[in-house]
DNA sequence: GGAGTTAATGAGTAATCGCTCATTTTTCAA
DNA sequence: TTGAAAAATGAGCGATTACTCATTAACTCC
């Protein structure tokens, strides 16, 4: 072995990439400009990913990863299911915030059409983890017996709305209207919303 | 005057843009094919459209005044907040399955990151129509009485997530599953869900 | 039918694109 | 110190990009 790699390039790249993206929108990136962004050469990005996309859908499952990574952290020191799904919504609205153009990244490749993009074995098993978070919930009454998936759009799909409006604005959301909006969500999928009290 | 437009071009070129957007991906997209696609010359298209961006943008515009138009139409044969607002969740849902190059196009839009896209004058329009159908909802006394922007959060969220899945797999969405998610947002966000019952 | 007007054309432009590869630089083992 | 091996380079490739403009085609009015 001789010359091995000097310093974390995919790293670089990805935050170069991040840049890019965020400044010249999802229909004019240039791996050109990317590899000026990154003080690297074009020949290096092509040692590391074949393709412009392939280099963008790497980002993307990085993003995809820290993104749960960050979930599941957050669910850790709680028990219950209802806590943990909590702590994990709570810290997906947070990333957007945190982390706004990683957040955005993830949003365009979302929105890409080509649906090569989204067959992938990790991003499954990611979902697939947190299904199961889910179906805890369900398992312990805490959430309405439906299916996972129908309990996890009605739960994600703000969080989602919410991350990247903080993503975009910039702005750090408003810490009540996030609550208010958890408990109407939270509402609908229990099991037995503090009713008739 | 002379030489009047001969066909609605604008409307060709959108069919175009929206073909091109789905073969694609947001980060190929060529005016070069569009011109193709619609059978026209570029030169045409800039007749038209100063810039990629203005078509793009133009484009855009038009499907969500679209998506718009549908979700009213179909609460103009209903009276009370709550009978109005869930038809228009489901002209939501159904819209990524009727139109779903259309719907996927809007949500590459809304995943741009350059935020001049967002601040528009029809589109704030349209926005608050939307938020004005909530207030009735919660002037009617059938919703909760929190901030419309709340409730809104609540409500889309999950039918743009549906809308989009629809628009990706083609496969018309199980009726019986958005009528469970739908029960669980309005239990969510009703004043009184059928409780105690 | 001819004059006037404008929509439509598409070859062409400079710039930029994604990507390659001969070359240089850096590293490690001997 | 040296030679082999791999990492990094960046000028440059052909293709494609967004966009222009001189020209042509198609229409209206007189």
């Amino acid at each position: 072995m001789a010359r091995p790699v000097a310093g974390d390039k995919p790293k670089e790249l990805r935050l170069a990439t991040l840049a890019e993206v965020a400044a010249v929108g999802s229909t004019a990136v240039s791996v050109n400009r990317i590899a000026a962004r990154a003080g690297l050469s074009v020949g290096t990005i092509y040692r590391y990913y074949k393709t412009k996309d392939e280099l963008l859908f790497a980002v993307y499952l990085e993003v995809k990863r820290d993104i749960h990574r960050t979930m599941m952290d957050a669910a850790a020191p709680h028990d219950g299911a209802a806590s943990r799904l909590r702590a994990m919504w709570f810290a997906l609205v947070g990333y957007g915030f945190d982390a706004p153009q990683d957040f955005l990244l993830a949003e365009m490749m979302n929105a890409e059409t080509r649906n090569d993009v989204h067959d992938n074995k990790e991003l499954n098993r990611i979902h697939t983890e947190v299904l199961l978070e889910i179906q805890k919930g369900v398992d312990e009454g805490v959430l309405v017996a439906y299916p996972v998936e129908t309990i996890e759009t009605v739960l994600a799909s703000p969080a989602i709305t919410l991350a990247r409006h903080a993503s975009m604005s910039k702005k750090p959301a408003d810490r009540e209207a996030l609550e208010r909006i958890f408990t109407l969500v939270w509402r609908g999928i229990a099991r037995d919303p503090e009713r008739c009290s």
